[in-house]
DNA sequence: TAATATACGGACCGACAGTCCGATTGCGCA
DNA sequence: TGCGCAATCGGACTGTCGGTCCGTATATTA
């Protein structure tokens, strides 16, 4: 036995607190449109996790470790399925295709991920920001990316484009790049950008 | 008049000192090599800046407004000789070249830029999370790219290219791909990933 | 030199990440 | 079923920090 039940049931009701708050938070943010509104940032403290998880402040840093640590816990969480679908899915997403179109498989899912988790990404990036690549999930995006480069483009400097093409990813940019009237101009960018890269 | 003698004094002074604390965090960072370690961030808070700075807490506030500000006028600072070089220096950086090797001038004055104040991009990243768009500099940056890349490939977003070449350099990535063995090899990759693009 | 707008400094505040410890409780075992 | 302990709980407490306030000091100008 390593986690007795209570504990479990807390770690649990951390997770869909955290997870509430933040899209209280999307909600709130997303209803304004237009122009940016400046000073982002899903700020969901702690305390106010502890409180939603009708939990103690002890509680939740002795099942997360900190604020990175739960942030972590909740992006690896959200990104399990993809995480699922890379490993042992079907291709192109899965192992069998060629790795360029693997490669535009897993940034257009990721697209997909960003744009249903933009609070999540937002609060994780601010919380990770000391250095957001050590985050496990980070990681396993990058050593993804940078194996599929390696095989589709030998000739470039793939853990370099690999973080590179992440970048993308900030959630303030996504936020931009994405305006209500055209929806779909990030994913398209990105895909556009990327098709320069392995051509 | 617009700003009284000992105002002004007191302006060089606080940034003077915000640029010694950055100096000191960078040598003592620098100092550790290899690996990453983990919890990096140049955190200078503004007691610690104002103290160094020999001048009270809410003269630093009144000068700079915030923490933010403060670090928005280091980089404008430290960016301005570059600016110039821009709007008005001699090719290739400056007008009068083909876009695209004013594209490659630009991202390489920006690598000379960023491996020389590493500490200080780390701290401005930090402070200006909230949203990094909004900071004059980078929009200054980020327009003078997209301008340029829309001549050299209308086909492409520029604005979306542009923020994702901006996006490489992120403080953490800078210095993980600046290892001791080959400081060479951001710039190389830098330029190479350029090529690509505009090729 | 007097009048005034400006600036100064540092005490003060509220928020928050993270720690601690006495009270509580799930759980294996007899 | 009931005992006993280890794990868990909760929330008070601490230290830090960004930012504010206001009584005092001073540059400036006439």
């Amino acid at each position: 036995m390593s986690e007795r039940a209570d504990a479990a049931r807390n770690r649990r009701a951390i997770l869909r607190a955290a997870e509430e708050l933040l899209a209280a938070h999307d909600a709130r943010d997303g209803a304004r449109d237009g122009a940016h509104d400046g000073a982002r940032g899903a700020h969901i403290s702690l305390d106010q996790v502890a409180a939603h998880a009708q939990v103690g402040k002890g509680t939740v840093f002795r099942r997360f470790g900190s604020r990175t640590g739960l942030m972590q816990a909740l992006l690896q969480e959200r990104a399990a399925q993809l995480r699922e679908a890379l490993e042992s899915g079907p291709p192109p997403l899965g192992p069998g295709a060629p790795p360029a179109e693997r490669i535009v498989a897993f940034l257009d899912a990721l697209c997909r991920l960003a744009a249903d988790n933009l609070a999540l990404l937002a609060a994780h990036e601010r919380s990770c920001a000391p250095d957001r690549h050590a985050d496990p999930t980070y990681v396993r995006w990058h050593t993804h990316l940078q194996t599929l480069i390696t095989q589709a483009r030998p000739d470039l400097d793939a853990g370099f484009v690999a973080h590179t093409l992440l970048g993308m990813f900030d959630a303030d940019m996504v936020r931009r790049l994405t305006p209500r009237a055209d929806p779909g101009r990030f994913a398209r960018s990105m895909r556009q950008l990327v098709g320069e890269l392995l051509a």
